[in-house]
RNA sequence: GGGGACAUGGCGGAAUUGGUAGACGCAAGCGACUUAAAAUCGCUCGGGCUAGGCCCGUCCGGGUUCGAGUCCCGGUGUCCCCA
């Protein structure tokens, strides 16, 4: 029984190798020698690395440190293969935690966010990172937010920003706005009140415009991660269809001269028509709630019900007839039942449907409720069409057409067409292409944020400011104490002049969405003090960003947003390409496993203690032994308390410790799970580093080693030095970082099988070669750890100035091979051959040996299959 | 309901993309050093057996191939996205 050590506990005493001395040495060294200054160097080519800025919540955490740490890996290699690097760092200062803060501790959020980003500076400048700090922004510095809206203002000259009422979720105690993914339950995601439906006149940008260039150009990006791809594919959801109007049977109802306009993917299952259906809010249920009691109790029901897609989905399906009747499109004689139903959006299509109960899933649960009738029209590959009924699952599935008059016999695609070409011919409708994306609302009822540069004139309407009034700045004395918009509650703020007549005017109160602030970011970067929002040379050198480096969990909204922007900055002539991120990299998270007292009560990993029995693990608290049970692995979190303070690993074992072992643990786009025991492995092999180079005798150093030459030691050394090289320059390239370090293990180990103290000079200057390679080699992972081995082996410089160590191909290949020889796919020895023989060479080799000979006695070779420096397969019988 | 990804020792993960499965690390066991512990160093570490040689083994069941962790078909499980 061994009771390991808590997770953060002093290192031996005895340590040779002191980060605390070392790190802060280096990082100073760095920053006096303006190492990572981007500059614009047209003789060089240009790599631009960004890692999605952090929200400035006051403190690291482990998420952090692996996100830019694999970021600086990017960015050290890059500059040391001879790119001009731009690698920078600002802060996504704007947003709802800095009011939450304010309201609970009566701070000013602007106060608290600079103190937060002072903090974080801190912690992020210590994790040594090869960023260039002369380009730190934050999206709440009035510099950018004014930049931002500059261009709000351009966009809304071009026809992209406009003002519509809209449907929001609207939160009774806080007094705003939520998001779809903010409303729980139905309850606020804040207060836990009820949310309501209401109609608010709000600020769009027109995205849909450019829906179907986000899809298309989604195939350019060949460096992005396919599952991202397919993500933002299903978001916009474009798909093909028709558009029509039905006719009212009877005369149409008022305002409905032109029939009622749905939309349909499926017009080849128009024979399948149960009834029509309208959203609660749509325009015609309104209209009958007008002249119908039970109309409109049933629409304020639905206003309770669910807001977002995927609970509309699952929630009971329900309907109220409005007794208004239509003529089918393809038989005159044939009427529908008109249906209000809450599963219909008003956002998708034209918020009305016909509803194809035998072939729609929703269609069916409904008519089954309220006795509709079900009319197959689409029979499956060989069912019999006389036998053919529905059951409780809609058939969608391929299938010949029938009970369907001329489109009788069809398959379902020939179907579609034929029923357009026949709408339209009738005057009807038209083919059109719908997409699930719906324009970006980015108004929020929120004080901290980038205010909307329009004002409010009672005689000219909503008018936007000129640039000569830009910026228009937040004021200093906002009130936050209680829910709501503090601006729009400020005394004076918005009181001001129409600039069009002179009037009266109030400023647009609401603010922009946070997602705006991080649309641009990486643009305003390439010239962060540019007097106009970005500077066209700048830009056009550095963008696009080569490397992108986040979260999955913006691999929709900002990502998508940051695209939009792009292409629409593009079409103002701002900016030169039309996608931001050439490269995307979604990396996995920071786990820990969890620990809870019997009692279900969440404990901190410092406060228990692992016990191992063999191969099974339990654990104790560690002050009273009371027993404690080992949860899943999950994401580091407060809520569960399976949180390590970055600072505490710095502080006890150094930052490059820390780094190394979220870089080596896993793979980075897979989650990394933080143990005591991988970190002090982390820091054994710094030792180990530090060790080696240590050893190594300086020239002209008294030596002990044998005078006698090795030639043989200094080969395998000199060998495995060019296949580390090699190896480790690749595994960066393909961000396989876990299998570089690895390589970079293994190389240590085989130096430690040629210690210096009885070394020969040739294995010493094979050594010596060997770590030159090495401190190189670790700068991405361990760079201050680099620069102290480098300074120790006489390097040049620093290694943030050397070139990345190169390779000769000759020497990563041995002279000769062991092949394993197999008979009939077994493994039954093994050969050595010259590398790179031709197989006639080496079947003879394996026919001359007598162990193999041994193994195909009293058997008929058939064939012998040789794969060049690799296998030998016999094949006998 | 649709789409996608993944599944390898006690654990995280390697495997040159069809060619010696388990690199490297963690945990564990044994040993050395030590008054002792920690640290450090060395050895062992998928399972089985008639143990210096064989057999089995990459979630399960089939298939293709001289050869399958890798490709194909079917299933199970986990996760993600969309509905």
């Amino acid at each position: 029984m061994t009771g390991l050590p808590h997770p953060v506990q002093r290192p031996p005493v005895m340590a040779r190798y002191n980060p605390k001395e070392t790190e802060p040495k280096w990082r100073q060294a760095w920053a006096d020698a303006d190492a990572f200054k981007a500059t614009v160097d047209p003789s060089r080519p240009k790599y631009y690395v960004l890692e999605m800025f952090p929200y400035p919540s006051g403190r690291l955490h482990m998420g952090h440190v692996r996100n830019y740490s694999l970021g600086d890996v990017v960015a050290r290699f890059k500059r040391a293969r001879g790119f001009s690097v731009l690698h920078p760092m600002g802060w996504d200062a704007f947003g709802l935690p800095a009011e939450n803060a304010a309201m609970e501790r009566g701070v000013d959020p602007r106060a608290w966010t600079y103190d937060n980003i002072e903090r974080m500076r801190v912690e992020l400048k210590q994790l040594g990172l090869a960023v260039d700090w002369s380009r730190e922004f934050a999206t709440c510095d009035v510099e950018y937010y004014g930049q931002q809206q500059a261009l709000f203002l351009e966009l809304y000259l071009r026809g992209l920003v406009y003002r519509r009422e809209a449907t929001v979720n609207w939160d009774p105690v806080d007094q705003t706005v939520l998001a779809n993914e903010q409303v729980v339950d139905g309850r606020g995601w804040r207060s836990g009140a009820m949310v309501e439906k209401r109609k608010l006149a709000q600020w769009f940008l027109r995205i849909t415009d450019y829906a179907d260039q986000l899809v298309d150009d989604l195939q350019t990006l060949d460096r992005w991660p396919e599952k991202v791809r397919v993500m933002q594919e299903n978001w916009i959801g474009r798909s093909k269809g028709l558009r029509f109007a039905f006719h009212f049977a009877g005369g149409p109802p008022e305002g409905f001269d032109a029939g009622l306009e749905v939309y349909t993917t499926r017009p080849d299952t128009l024979y399948g028509a149960s009834f029509v259906g309208v959203a609660p809010d749509h325009p015609l249920a309104e209209l009958a709630a007008r002249s119908d009691p039970k109309a409109a109790a049933f629409i304020e029901k639905c206003r309770h019900g669910a807001v977002s897609e995927a609970e509309i989905e699952t929630q009971e399906k329900e309907g109220y007839d409005t007794g208004l009747r239509v003529k089918h499109p393809f038989d005159p004689n044939w009427e529908l039942p008109v249906w209000i139903a809450n599963f219909i959006l008003m956002d998708y299509g034209t918020g009305a449907i016909f509803a194809c109960p035998a072939h729609d899933q929703r269609d069916l649960d409904f008519a089954h409720k309220y006795q509709l009738p079900v009319r197959p029209v689409v029979l499956p590959p060989g069912a019999d069409p006389a036998a053919c009924e529905v059951g409780d699952e809609a058939y969608v599935g391929p299938g010949t057409i029938f009970n369907s008059g001329f489109l009788d016999g069809l398959d379902v695609e020939t179907a579609k067409a034929r029923a357009i070409e026949r709408i339209e011919g009738q005057g009807q409708g038209e083919g059109a292409t719908v997409f699930r994306l719906r324009d970006w609302g980015v108004a929020r009822q929120r004080g901290w944020g980038c205010p909307i540069p329009v004002v409010h004139c009672a005689k000219c309407g909503a008018v936007p400011l000129p640039k000569s009034a830009l910026p228009v700045e937040l004021p200093a004395d906002l009130d936050f104490g209680r829910p709501g918009n503090a601006l729009a509650r400020h005394p004076t703020w918005k009181h001001t002049t129409c600039p069009d007549c002179g009037g009266p005017a109030e400023r647009e109160t609401d603010t922009l969405d946070t997602f705006v602030d991080s649309s641009w970011y990486f643009a305003r970067f390439t010239d962060p003090t540019s007097p106009e929002p970005i500077d066209k040379a700048a830009a056009d050198y550095w963008m696009p960003v080569d490397q992108y480096i986040g979260g999955v969990e913006h691999a929709v909204l900002h990502l998508l947003y940051a695209r939009f922007v792009t292409k629409a900055l593009a079409d103002e002539g701002r900016l030169s390409v039309r996608e931001p991120f050439a490269g995307l990299f979604t990396q996995g998270m920071v786990t820990h496993e969890t620990y809870r007292r019997q009692s279900g009560e969440w404990l901190e990993p410092a406060e228990v203690e692992i016990v191992a029995e063999g191969k099974t693990r339990r654990a104790k608290l560690a002050d009273s032994g009371e027993p404690v049970v080992i949860g899943d692995v999950e994401k580091m979190s407060k809520s569960k308390k399976n949180t390590v303070a970055p600072e505490e690993i710095f502080d006890v074992y150094g930052v490059d410790a820390a780094r190394l072992f979220v870089l080596s643990d896993s793979p980075p786009e897979r989650d990394v799970q933080w143990t005591s025991g991988g970190v002090q492995g982390a820091w054994r092999f710094v030792n180990r580093v530090w060790e080696e180079f240590d050893s190594q005798p300086a020239e002209g150093e008294p030596h002990s080693g044998a005078a006698v030459g090795d030639d043989a030691g200094a080969l395998a050394i000199r060998r495995a030095a060019h296949r580390t090289v090699k190896a480790v320059t690749e595994a960066i390239e393909t961000f396989h970082f876990n299998s570089g370090i690895a390589r970079l293990y293994e190389f240590l180990n085989l130096l430690k099988g040629h210690p210096a103290k009885t070394a020969s000079p040739g294995v010493l200057a094979a050594r010596q070669e060997g770590l030159s390679a090495f401190a190189r080699l670790i700068g991405p992972f361990t760079p201050h750890l680099a620069e102290e081995c480098w300074s120790r082996i006489g390097g040049q410089g620093m290694v943030v100035a050397a070139d990345w160590p190169a390779y000769d191909p000759a020497l990563t290949e041995d002279a000769s091979k062991v092949l394993p020889v197999q008979v009939n796919g077994k493994r039954r020895g093994e050969i050595t051959a010259p590398a790179g023989a031709e197989p006639a060479e080496v079947e003879k080799i394996v026919l001359d040996d007598p162990e193999i000979a041994r193994r195909l006695e009293g058997l008929t070779i058939r064939k012998v299959i040789v794969v060049k420096d690799r296998i030998v397969n016999i094949v006998a019988a």
